[in-house]
Parts: structure tokens; C-alpha cells; sequence
DNA sequence: TTTTAACCGAGACGGTACGTCCAGTCTTTTT
DNA sequence: AAAAAGACTGGACGTACCGTCTCGGTTAAAA
């Protein structure tokens, strides 16, 4: 996750490997205390017991290291199988939701994608880091609706790449849009509602087409 | 849109009405050439040919000014009549996506509600100058496909109402999370695979049933 | 006192004259609170219960609203007969401590001689208000010491007015700057022995020639 | 001279000893360009090619800052020996009378003194700084008298102590209240006349009992 | 009695400086 | 050579007053 790797340098004292795992920790507490915009570099410094060199050393600055941080908390997403893909998809909303309304998250994501819009590595860095790495769920959820023989397999890669961004963007950009713009809660029944929506469609009849879970 | 409203105090110098204006589009000038990290309340000054101290007389602080300055931006949006409801959705998809590919409203609704989530006035300000104010697409979008019959008319104005909340957080979402998350372009051929996916469904068949526009 | 003379002119209202007197005494109790640099005109105006134009109109800035305001405090100076010249002196020495001990006029005269020393309008508005009337003691010091038989009456008047400046400065400047420079009491013991070396001179014997009061 | 001492502080880059003389010297200048109330933190830090931070951690502000730049220029004064008290007495009073003329020490003297008047580590600062350390003019000019025989030796040291500062605050004292307050030149006919007065003192017959220089 | 003109309060205005905070860099000593 | 410590430049922050400028309204002499 660091940027640059201590690689062929022999000599000199070595980077103390405690501290990148430190530092990533006090940045989520000082996110979780003061939020995107009061957290300073100097406050992590100081929580993790560490220079304030050190930290610039190891990340360019504020936004490289706040998406590192977070970055691992999306790996703690899973999909585990419940039977059906309507009960898979709503079961990952809900996990995405919970992550959302962690403070950590729910104030570094937004900043950082904002920041992103003006900073091309960084937009990279959020991609390769979160997104990217996410989309396994999409993908594993379809792998097993496609065994189950709830939805054709698709043949053509490219679609079927295609078609997975398209329902990540929907699945992901619905949950944060409800949650921190709209600011509405995402509670089992909206998930329910949604699914059935994602599944169904809103087309004539669609939504009596499939009777809710 | 100023926070503290001289309402009733009738005595004294009435504030300047030209300075309102003037500050917001100096606003979003500002946003424009700087982007919202590097926005200062002294530059916004400094191009409304405005004093500091009025900027903060009428806005608690660069939050509250840039919600209103962008807010009226998605004033703009407009939902012609093209026939159909999937080629309303589809207008509406990539004119919201122009308005968010605009550098002024790029930066600053991620950056306004990436702070929202720690303050619970800014995240009033949002919904009610922002969010409420747009909902009025999907309503309209709604009204002409059941008066075209594409549409059931709901009868039960709670359930219609949150199913309206829903689709407007699909959409938006969507489109959000499309062009500033995931950073890739919303253009015409995914506006149709996601008017697709919206109006049919994932279901079984479903990308097939309704054959795209 | 006041600045621009409503001279002549006979119509419109005139200006109101029991402001003049509560503006000044405003000057003195927020110069007692806050002290010279702490002082405002806003904060004047309001304990004055009168709008801050209504001393822009009068004054023309903080500098001139104090001198005038203090100046008056000097006019209590008086000098009781005590029978001798020394015991005048003494008199005179302590009746200045008490008056430059007191906060409104310990912060507000070695304020307005600081700026006095960059405006000349300033400094001869201190001169007036200040300085030359209060000669007038040492003047009348003089008057009674001569018919006394204790001072020689001088006949050239440019000689007698020379020493007469020589001695107010050299008793006001003694005390004002063991009052405020060094930080020093001036008690009875000091009056006492200032006097005596007033008086007797330094030279040798000199003070030994009058055994002290 | 500086407020903090990062005295046993052993790590750490260590405070610039250019920037404390720079700052000085920038101090200096911006008294004589600006006078005291015009001169700004924000000069002096650019004068000094220095940030304002630096000048705030070294000082508590306006009036430590210049009490320091300007005590140094007292030092300058001397006490050559001409032969006589009277001689070496009317020349410290031209020698300060020349010192206080000059714009830096004209301006600031009095307006840290006034300053001083609220804030008691401010007056035990110039007492320290400019008081204590000019009286060494006097103790001197008073050794020299008593080996001339001019002056009785003074056997109590406590008697010899008040002596000399009465002595110092009537001959600084005469020579402020004249030039800054009075505000009349301090030439030689002035310095020869009060060192006449200082000297013979005021009684019957003293001002002719030593004639003149 | 009606002008009429200067007064009054309130408070917004363009400015300037304040003293603080943080970003990101640099310079020491220590490990 | 990296680390901790902390001073450095630079710049924005939000506040406080400055002195000026509208306002709506009042007050007394002049017409």
C-alpha cells in the first residue's frame, strides 16, 4: 500500500514495519474523531507515535493515506450464499449500507472521490484500491444465480464485463445516493424494495412480475 | 438562500442585493478555475469585488456558499417530452450526467456532501435546496408514462411516493457513482443499457424481453 | 471640545448636547475597563447608548475622543496654600500621583503622547487641552513663593516663563516616569525627598543646606 | 531577548539565530517608516523575510517584540568625562534627548510604556530591559563626581540606591515630558539650565549661586 | 403650519490586521 | 539511512474594528 518500496537499500536503518500498520489505525480513529476535513497529518502523526517525516515519506499526502486506510475495510465485504440471487443481492446492500454508516468511511469516501475529480492518480489509486477490488461481489453473485440457472450464461466477455460495471455503479451508487445525499436510512425493507426493483424492473407489471421475497 | 434573514429589522443599511448574486457566480468561477479544496472565501471576496466580512455576514462558511451556488444549477434540468418513458429516462440520464461532467458541480456536490456527514444543517441545506428540489423529474417522468399507459396508476400515494425516493436514488446514484467513482464516461450507449436495466430488470430473460430502443 | 463647529448654520436640528457629555464619560469608564489599546468607538458609542456616526461626527478619531475626555480630569488639579514652597511642591507632586494613578488617565496619557509623536494636530491638541493649562500651578506656585519672600521676583518675563516651563516639566516628567516608566510608588517619602532635591539642588552640601521639610 | 527558551531541548532543528537579528532589525525599520500603531506583525515578518509564525513563537507579540528591538538602541548611550558633573550632566541629557528624536525610539517608548500600564510582565520587561540597565549612567556619573570631590561620598548604600534613582527619573523624566509631551526642542541652552536647576537646586538665590557652565 | 436641513439610530459596507492553524519542507540529533 | 523532534515558509482561516455609507425617522429653526 506505501508508496515507495525500502527495495534494494542494504544499509541505514529500516523502516520500522509496525509503524505503516500504526499509522493506517490512527488515521480511521482520527476520522472517526474529527472527520475528513479536521483531520490533520500532525493528529495522525501524534496518534500513531510517529514523526510527521515519516508519514510523508511513506504517502504523497491527506488523500493517499485516508483511501489506503479505508481502503481494507471494503475487503471485509463477503457474499455469503443464501439461496437465491434476490436474497444475495439484498444481503450485500445491507453489508454495503453498514459499511457506509461507519464514520470512517461515511466522510472519507465522498472527500476522497471529490478530491479525485481534480487529481488524476488519485482517482487511479480509488479505482485500483476500492472499486476494482469490489467488484468481485458482482461478479461471484452472478457466478452463482448462473449455476443456480437464475440467469443465462452469458457468453460474450465483453458484455458480460459491461454488464457487471453496469449493476455495480446501480448497486453501489443507489446505497451511497440513499445514504449520504438523500440522507435516508437503508433498512431492510428499502434493500427488499430495491432488489425487487433490480431484479424486476420498472416496466408494466414488473414489479408484480416477481412478489417480493 | 442567505442564512440569517434581516427580516424585520427594518433600520439600518438594507444589505445589498447585487452582492448575492455577485458572490455566487464568483462562486462559481472560483470552482471552476480552482476546484473546491483550493476555493478560498478571501478569493470569492476578491472576484465579487465583495468584502470577506459579507461573505460570512450571509453564509456560515464555504459549505453553505457552495450549495447554494450550485444549487441552481439543477435548476436546469428539464425533462422534455420524447415519447416514451424509456427515452425520458434516457434524456434525463445524460443530461444529469452533463450537469455533473461540468467542473463547477463535479468537485463541489461530492466535497458538500462528503462534510454533510459530519453537520446535520448542511445536510438539510442539501436535501431541501438540492435533493427535494429534483425529485420533480421523476414525478413528471412518471405523470406521462401513466397518462401514455406504460405506467400503473398507483393508488396508494405513501407507496408511490417511496417508490419515486427509490428510482430517484437508482438513478442519480447510478449516474453518480458511474462518472466520479468509478470515473468512467456516461455516454449514449450506457444511458440505453441502464434505461434497460431499469425499466426491465436483471430477471431471468429480462434484458431480452424488452429489446433496447 | 467637540470638533467641526455647527458654525453657521441656523437651521436643521441641532446636535444634541447631553451626548457630548455622555460620550466622554463613556470614554473614561471604557478606559478604566478596557484600557487605551483594548478601547473601541464601537464599544464607546454603545455604553454612550449613541451611534458610532454620531462620534465620527464630533471627533475625528479614538485619539481625539480620549485627549478630550481626559483632559478635564487634569483641570481638579488645584493647589491648596500650605504655607511654604516646599510644602506646595509636596502638594502639588502627590496630588499628581493620586490623578496618574488613576486607570483612566495611567494608560490614556502615555497613549495619546505616543501617537502624538506622528501627528501634529494631535500633539498640539494635547498642548492646549493639556500641558498649558495645567502651568497654571506651577505659575501660581511662583506667586505665592514670591510674596512669601522665598523666590526673588523676576523681572524679565521671557526668563520667568522659560523657568517656568523648565520646572512643570521637570516635575510632571519626574513623576510621570517614576510612575509609569519605572514602575515605582510615589509615596510621601518621595515627594518629599523629589522636593527637596527640587528645591536645594544636588550640588554639594546642597542637600544638607536645607534640612528636609 | 526572545520569549520561549528552547533551552534543554536537545532535538529538533534548531531556531534560525539570524531570524531573532533580522527581526530586530525589521522591527527598527518598520517603527521609523510606519510608527508604533501603523507597524504590523505582517511588516515586520516580510521586512524580515521571515513567516509570521516564526515572529509569534519567539514573541507573545506587538509590544514584547518592539520593548526588545528597542532596548539595544539605549545601550548606545555613554558617558565620556568632561571634566565636571555639571558637563557630564548636560551631556547624557543631549546624548538621550538625541536618542529620543530618533523616529524608532520617539514613537515606541511611550507606547509600550502605555501598553505596560495593563500588562505587568510587559512593564517588569522594560523595566529590565531599558530602566534598570540605563541607570549605570548615573552610578557612574556619580563615582566620578565623588573622586572629583564635587559630591560627598554616601556611606549607606540603601540611602545611595534611592538617591540614584530619583536622580535617574528626574533627569529622564525632564528630558521625555519636554520633548514628547510638551513637545519643545531639548538644546543646550535647555540642558545647560536644567543641569543648573538640577545641580543648585530652586531655592532663594540657587539659580545664581552657581552661574552657568 | 409647513418646509427644510441637519441631526439621530441602526447596521451593512470595503478594508486591514489580527493571532491561529495546517501543509509540506528542512535541519538537527539519535538509533 | 531512517527515525523523532521540532523549527521553518507560506497561506487561509474566521474575527474584530476601522471609518464610511445608506437607510428610515426625528427635531427645531426658518419660511
Amino acid at each position: 500500500m506505501s508508496d515507495s518500496d525500502p527495495r534494494t537499500s542494504r544499509t541505514g536503518r529500516p523502516r520500522s514495519t509496525e509503524a505503516d500498520a500504526a499509522i493506517l489505525e490512527a488515521t480511521r480513529a482520527s476520522l472517526v474523531d474529527l472527520g475528513w476535513s479536521k483531520l490533520t497529518m500532525g493528529d495522525v502523526a501524534t496518534r500513531a507515535g510517529v514523526a510527521k517525516t515519516t508519514l510523508y515519506r511513506r504517502w504523497a499526502g491527506k488523500n493517499e493515506l485516508v483511501v489506503d486506510a479505508v481502503a481494507v475495510l471494503f475487503d471485509e465485504l463477503e457474499l455469503p450464499d443464501r439461496g437465491s440471487l434476490a436474497a444475495d443481492v439484498q444481503g450485500v446492500v445491507l453489508q454495503f449500507a453498514a459499511l457506509l454508516e461507519r464514520p470512517e468511511t461515511r466522510t472519507a469516501l465522498m472527500a476522497v472521490v471529490a478530491e479525485s475529480t481534480r487529481d488524476e492518480s488519485l482517482r487511479m489509486r480509488i479505482r485500483d484500491s476500492i472499486v476494482e477490488r469490489q467488484k468481485r461481489l458482482v461478479l461471484e453473485g452472478r457466478r452463482r444465480a448462473q449455476q443456480r440457472g437464475e440467469l443465462p450464461v452469458e457468453t460474450d466477455a465483453a458484455v458480460a464485463n459491461r454488464t457487471a460495471d453496469l449493476i455495480f455503479d446501480v448497486i453501489a451508487g443507489a446505497v451511497v445516493h440513499r445514504l449520504l445525499v438523500s440522507a435516508e436510512p437503508v433498512d431492510t425493507d428499502w434493500a427488499r424494495q430495491f432488489t425487487l426493483l433490480l431484479l424486476s424492473g420498472l416496466g408494466p407489471g414488473a414489479m408484480e412480475r416477481r412478489p417480493g421475497s
